[in-house]
DNA sequence: CTGAAAGCGCTTACAG
DNA sequence: CTGAAAGCGCTTACAG
């Protein structure tokens, strides 16, 4: 590969005159400009921007710390995070920890290697054990009490939103399957439901939280469990519609019928929503604006340009499909 | 942050010796490896890597071009390749490209300019014009004719199997929906579906074949039409399993029944095929290995460590569930 | 507008 | 086993 040298000698010019015609080209006289640039398409010559990057001291790519990239959700967060990257002009390197604390640290830690200028988070740890001043931004399962800025729903509002349409709907006996209940999301969705119970003077029956991990076979076994009551819930809020399909595919297991027998509700609204049967009521969250807003979040803090907000809200809307009704039961 | 230099001076030793007891411990001695470890304790050192990379002419980092990394499969192979890349201590670079071939050239140059040691592409396209000798290797949609090693499954085979077993059923009037036809995937199932109705000697019908595009809604509109005709096939076989899962929908819509007015069938076996209703037949592909495969074969390539395989071929397997039964229709 | 020079933080032959 | 020194390919104050 050629290098700056070679297209100086070529050029007839310094190294210093080359590299300004590449990164400040209106310091360069016109005619120096245009020879450099021949010497340049002579030699093919590409600037090693390894070389650039480590006399910079800025690596221009960050590092993204997901639980999995290949929960649907996520990917099209990744996905947001990438083109907003590109446009301005970072890389993004991928850190799939399967919420591995110890592989999340491992990835936190190449900022502090100048590997990355910052870290964008999907999960609700701090990767760090103290406050550190590496650039970080939080994205939708977001830590309280850290001073990292963060971009999330109001989850509990999206909870008690979901909560009300269903009572709405004249629904009483309402259970709710929770994701893990180390995470943020499930905590705030969590208080939501019950918030809006308590709105509607419904008592809330304990039994009716049944635990998660947002995989399809948890909705299903937390179906089977929650239908085997005496007097099982007439509708089922899931906190993610992994949970909600798996749901689904239990209660006809079961010989209910949907919605008549048994309302579900997902969270997400993730492609498959419209597809299953029948197609899942859920909460539609806006997920590549998710990462776009996160990088470029990320990009003021790591650049220091720009305002930055500690905590930032994104829309969710109700999406109501043929997967919840009204309660026929009494 | 404390650089080597910092570590030399307080434990009195040269940079070389810091550099040495970090790399190659065996070539210090027991006492002044206690010495440095100590000071490097102390100074919470961290050794650059990006300067290391720049030094060694290394950037330890691969990246990976992906038409689209929200596509439940390749995100699973993508898990591979990151899963595979940590355990060889190589950082993965995300290049979400979205089939445009500007961006797959701007990320498939991170290699000319040292970002990168190598690419894995899982399109069938060459990102460069001609043949380089940038470390590439091609998976899952392979390019035919180039020096690229390629991991792929025996597609033509895949859809010769799903077709002889729906052949099987009773089906000679069967539809098939493709997906983009640029792709070597496409150009391997279709010809192995034909062959496979060659093999039982059913006439090939050129109605029968529409082209998809992997998506939810192409495979809804080419079930639409297929099903208008006046001796609508019997069978449907679509080369991805959203575009099945699109073709259910619509069977649903107009009133039929699964399989017992049409059996339908997938490839891919994504988590969903399991869960849609009825569930999916379809091919299954070991997604992650293709990217564990692909990201050790490029190890290979990169490091000139082990032997190069030109073509890698991994194994399918046919998952019968309910959405295909026998032709109930003759 | 241009060039000479320093230097980013490492690694590694080379000499001892 | 250890150290002095060169150098990876750039960028950027500084001087002119």
């Amino acid at each position: 590969m050629a290098t700056i040298r070679d297209v100086s000698k070529i050029a007839g010019v310094s190294v210093a005159t080359v590299s300004r015609t590449l990164s400040k080209p209106d310091k360069v006289s016109a005619k120096t400009r245009k020879i450099v640039n021949a010497a340049i398409l002579e030699t093919n010559y590409k600037p090693d921007i390894l070389a650039r990057n480590f006399r910079t001291r800025k690596s221009s790519t960050i590092v993204v710390l997901v639980p999995d990239i290949a929960n649907p959700f996520f990917s099209r967060v990744i996905r947001g995070i990438e083109q907003t990257a590109q446009s301005l002009d970072y890389a993004v390197l991928l850190g799939d920890t399967q919420g591995d604390r110890g592989r999340e640290s491992t990835y936190a830690n190449m900022v502090n290697t100048s590997q990355a200028d910052g870290i964008i988070q999907l999960d609700s740890h701090n990767p760090f054990e103290n406050n550190s001043n590496v650039p970080i931004v939080n994205v939708c399962d977001c830590i309280r009490g850290t001073d990292m800025p963060t971009i999330e729903l109001d989850n509990a509002a999206a909870a008690r939103k979901m909560t009300d349409y269903l009572i709405s709907q004249g629904h009483k006996n309402i259970a709710i399957i929770t994701g893990t209940l180390d995470s943020t999301i499930t905590q705030d969705r969590l208080s939501g439901y019950k918030e809006a119970l308590k709105n509607a003077s419904i008592k809330f029956n304990p039994n009716n939280i049944n635990v998660g991990d947002y995989s399809f076979l948890s909705g299903m076994s937390a179906t089977r469990m929650l239908m085997k009551y005496q007097a099982p819930p007439t509708a089922i809020f899931c906190m993610n519609d992994e949970m909600a399909i798996g749901a689904i595919k239990q209660a006809k297991l079961m010989g209910l019928k949907i919605p008549d027998d048994i309302s579900i509700a997902g969270f997400d609204n993730i492609s498959f929503a419209e597809y299953c049967d029948p197609p899942l009521t859920t909460i539609s969250q806006p997920a590549e604006e998710f990462g776009s807003k996160a990088m470029s979040m990320l990009y003021r803090v790591i650049n220091q340009d720009g305002a930055i907000k500690k905590n930032t809200f994104l829309d969710f809307e109700l999406i109501i499909r043929n997967s919840t009704g009204r309660n026929s039961h009494d």
